[in-house]
DNA sequence: ACAATACGTAGGATATTTCCTACCTGTCAA
DNA sequence: TTGACAGGTAGGAAATATCCTACGTATTGT
């Protein structure tokens, strides 16, 4: 299963892409806009090889993309995945409001 | 750093707790109220000290809580780090915003 | 053409994760 | 009291993750 293939990412490369503070930081960098490999790799105290390899697993999650642009590769965000995130987090903030509204009714009969 | 420790989770326990799907799974069981271990052990085709295990894990990420009733342990969903989550991901979603109006303008400009 | 640059891949060392079985403590029920 | 049950912990095997250096390939600039 390489970043070459057209089947979606599935929710655990999503969530083990994520696992990484080192991607995460990846991620947010990426906010910024495009960046090459090395422009990425200058924020980390870390060989360059290993912040590629840390791209790949963000490929393969389908969390970034790359377009080659002469001998460079630009890394661009893709936050499809992340807002699957977000659905998969929806019923956890219903159980949230419904604790909340639970909570406030218990407050409101013993004030 | 065991789960009896009240300094809050780190994003890292966050994310790296919410990287298994057996934990994820755990978590989705706990939507549908408080479980014992064994009760959550049940579905899965898993020894009951893994699952022990990996809701230590959960618990060290403040993503359950558990209660002691008799010879049984009760555990329950604290939604709280899956909120703070949501609050990680905002940014994303606004470059998402951005990135879906760049598009509509482009499509406006060339109909 | 040739040196330098950008970046990926290979192979390997080490750390961490994930599972197991064996065992322990505490609680309940007969 | 004693046996059964709930569930955590210990120790270890196997798989995976994370980093490195060395090297290969493609592109650019001189």
């Amino acid at each position: 299963m390489s970043a070459s293939d057209q089947a979606p990412a599935t929710a655990d490369d999503v969530f083990a892409a994520l696992a990484s503070p080192v991607r995460r930081d990846l991620l947010r960098l990426l906010l910024g806009g495009t960046r090459t490999v090395n422009e990425l790799a200058a924020h980390f105290d870390m060989s360059r090889p290993s912040v590629s390899e840390h791209l790949r697993v963000l490929r393969d999650a389908r969390l970034v993309s790359e377009r080659k642009a002469g001998r460079e590769r630009h890394y661009s965000l893709e936050p499809r995945p992340l807002l699957e995130l977000r659905d998969w987090l929806n019923p956890y903030e219903k159980f949230w409001r419904q604790r909340m509204r639970a909570l406030r009714d218990a407050l409101e009969e013993e004030p």
